[in-house]
DNA sequence: GTCTATAGGACGATAGAC
DNA sequence: GTCTATCGTCCTATAGAC
C-alpha cells in the first residue's frame, strides 16, 4: 500500500521506536522494520538514509513530543516547584513503558563512546541536570540535588520495566517523600 | 599459541567481558573474542559451545567473584549493618568500571524476554533485594527500602559511567546521608 | 516515493584434519 | 585444543527501473 511520505516516516518511526527498545541499536535489524510496516528494504532506507540515520530520526522525534507534553503540563496549572516538575515528567513516563524502555536501552548502550546516539544522550543529561538544577531551590547545592533526583528516577524505571506489577508513580511518591529538599520547597 | 584449557578459557573471559561492556550481547561477535585472544572462531565455540554459552559463563563467573569479595569484606570487619553493606558493594563497585558497565549494559538489554539473560538479571534483583531486605531495620517495611537504595546505586552508577570525573563513592555518601532509615541504624 | 535486484560482508555454527 | 574450510543466514547499502 502506497502511503504518503509523511504519514510513512511516522509509521516506520513507531515501529522502529518498539524494535530498538526490545533489541537495542546493535540488535535492531532495518529487515524486521520494512517488514514491521509492510515495504521492503530499501524503502526504509529511501527515508531514513541509513541506520544510523533512523536512530536520529526516532530520537528526536520523541524528545519534541516529551518536550511539549511537558510544557502543556505546566501550562495546563501543575505546581510551579521542583517537585511539580518531577511529578509531571514522572506521571507522563508511567504512562508509556515502550518509549521509556527506549530510552533505558539506548541510554546505556551509548555510554560507549562510538555509539550512534552517545552524543545525543550526553547532552541529553546535561539539558535534564540543568532542567532540574533551574527548579532546585537556591538553598542547598542544587546540582547534587538534580543528580539524586536523576539517579532516583532512572533506577526506579528498571525496576519498573523488569517488573509490570510495580506502580511507577506510587513507588516514586513513596521515595521522593524522603528527600525533604524536594518536598518543602520553600 | 597453545594454552592450557583453563588459562585459555579465563582469557576469553576476559576478552568478553570488555567486549559486552562496550557493546551489549547483540553487538558481540565472537570473531573479535578470538581475535582478541590470538586465536579463531571455533576456537572460542570449543570451550563455550555457543554464544549464549559465553555469555553465561562470564556472569556465572562474575558472580562468583563479586559474592566472594563481599563475604570477605564482612568478614574482615567491615560494620555489620544495612549502611555497611551498600558502602562494600560500592566501594568495590567503584574500583571496577568496566565490570560495571557489563552488567549496566545487560541488566538493561535483558529486559526483553527472549533476552538469553533474562533469567539471570530476574533472579539477580530478587536475590540483591533479599539481601539488603535482611540487612534493613525491622521497623519500617525493608522491601520498600531496598528497592529505594536498589535504585539510588543503579542510577548513580549510571552517572558515573557516563562522567569519569564524577567519585561515585562521594557521590554515594552524599545520597544516602540523606536517607535517616539508612544512616541511623537504630 | 517505492520498488526489484544485487552487491559485498559479517555472522554463528559445523565437520573433520592434526 | 586448535586449526582450515565451508555452509547457510542475516545484514547494510547501492543502482536503477517504474
Amino acid at each position: 500500500m502506497r502511503l504518503p511520505a509523511l504519514q510513512r516516516r511516522e509509521q516506520l518511526l513507531d515501529a522502529a521506536t518498539t524494535l530498538i527498545a526490545e533489541r537495542g541499536y546493535w540488535g535492531l535489524s532495518l529487515q524486521d522494520v520494512a517488514d514491521a510496516c509492510g515495504i521492503t528494504l530499501p524503502g526504509v532506507l529511501h527515508h531514513f538514509g541509513s541506520k544510523d540515520g533512523l536512530l536520529v530520526a526516532v530520537l528526536e522525534h520523541r524528545d519534541r513530543l516529551d518536550t511539549a507534553a511537558l510544557v502543556e503540563h505546566l501550562e495546563a496549572g501543575a505546581p510551579p516547584d521542583l517537585a511539580g516538575v518531577c511529578d509531571a515528567i514522572v506521571s507522563r513516563n508511567a504512562g508509556q513503558r515502550e518509549i521509556v524502555r527506549l530510552y533505558a536501552v539506548l541510554e546505556v548502550e551509548s555510554l560507549a563512546p562510538d555509539h550512534p546516539a552517545h552524543a545525543f544522550f550526553a547532552e541529553r543529561q546535561r539539558r535534564t541536570l540543568a532542567l532540574l538544577t533551574r527548579w532546585a531551590p537556591a538553598a542547598r547545592s542544587g546540582d547534587a540535588l538534580a543528580r539524586h533526583i536523576l539517579a532516583l528516577m532512572d533506577g526506579l524505571q528498571i525496576q519498573w520495566l523488569r517488573d509490570p506489577e510495580l506502580d511507577l508513580v506510587a513507588e516514586w511518591r513513596a521515595v521522593s517523600g524522603q528527600l525533604p529538599a524536594l518536598r518543602r520547597p520553600l
